[in-house]
DNA sequence: AGTGTACCCGACTATTTATACAGGTATCTA
DNA sequence: TAGATACCTGTATAAATAGTCGGGTACACT
């Protein structure tokens, strides 16, 4: 194995998680060696220097210093997490999104950001139906491909909004489909881009912005 | 102010919780000391135990051994996690819901448990018109109100089904409503509990559980 | 006036913890 | 077969860190 991690370095990747998620902190040299199962701090040293040069762990000098990057947490099948770009709106595709500085967290890991994933508040009532309403936020994985039934965030131009994904064999064939029925459906355009699916939804009174 | 968490100990709460959201790991004592603006690591040792004696951190000997209780979290004001119960049924209410050993976590905090929430995995297809799908986790906030328009968890003697909830001045006036057409609203009888409400959806394929 | 409490200071010590040193074995590859 | 690599042992030492001692101030309450 040239350029990845070894089943050995996940094996250490997966007890610090283990008993980060038990302790709440990350373990001592000591306890990574026992729970490892070896019997010199120095094996985990070696495997710890492999995991922070792969870019699995961050590592400053000092006890108990050790924290899982987002490769690290992708490495051993962990969610991440996603930052928050700004308000979308889910009735007629209005708004434009652009990036604010806003920021929110499922916890309090904000490191854990990966690329792949943003988040966006939600304004409208066009999505009622598919238990997205106003003031929600969204959590919307960015993808090239798409299966009919996806809810997804879509840039019609400079405007952003979310609606459901439809693909069929009869008329209209390919559309976005609003779940209340007080809207239409927007057929697909030259400017109709797929963004992403839409993963999660985060009702509104349930989840707070980092200041 | 004689059983409350004072001012100060927030502060220290905070200047913990902002550590460890940018590191991944706790501050050490002086590290808290530094960022708290005080001189004496001894001031830090005070307010920690109080803290601890309040609940709102847990503490080991060692270094950066702290963790920040569920108390603490809701202390600050910072959203809780959730226990994954059990798999419910969002089809036809058939399957009783019971409590499972299986944990879902959005972070690696399992710690931040709230009794008021808890998680379950949906299965069946009764509210995929909702955005919840057969595979999917929902965050459940127990309640005792409910507003018409409430994606709920009820209880229906002894089986468990997530529908939305209906209370209107017209008849039927008050049902559980399935979001997919091809089942029944389902009106309250004497059995019909309700037991939280949905907050949040987390799709399927985009979170584990932990073994 | 006295007592309790929250918060603070400064210096010292004990302990935990990381890190360095000096190797060994097995596996793969040139 | 020599070299590189992954992983390991065992011991020692340096550094980080927690914990302890002995106070002080201000404030509220009785």
């Amino acid at each position: 194995m040239k350029n990845g991690v070894t089943e050995r370095q996940k094996e250490l990747l997966q007890v610090i998680y283990d008993f980060m998620t038990n302790s709440g902190f990350p373990p001592t040299f000591e306890e990574m060696r026992e729970n490892l199962g070896v019997a010199s701090n120095q094996s985990v040293t070696d495997l710890l220097e492999k995991l922070r040069k792969g870019g699995c762990v961050k590592k400053e000098p000092g006890a108990r210093s050790i924290a899982i990057t987002n490769l690290g947490y992708q490495t051993i099948g962990r969610p991440p997490l996603a930052p928050m770009l700004g308000t979308t709106t889910a009735g007629l595709p209005a708004e434009a999104i652009r990036v604010s500085g806003e920021w929110r967290t499922l916890s309090n890991e904000v490191s854990r950001l990966v690329e792949e994933m943003f988040m966006l508040k939600i304004a409208g009532d066009s999505m009622v139906n598919a238990g997205i309403d106003d003031g929600d936020a969204i959590l919307v994985q960015t993808k090239k491909e798409f299966i009919s039934g996806d809810i997804v965030y879509a840039e019609i131009g400079d405007e952003g909004t979310v609606k459901r994904f439809i693909s069929e064999d009869k008329p209209p064939y390919v559309y976005l489909k609003p779940e209340n029925p007080k809207y239409q459906n927007i057929l697909f355009t030259d400017e109709t881009i797929l963004k992403g699916k839409v993963v999660s939804v985060l009702k509104g009174s349930q989840w707070q912005a980092i200041a």
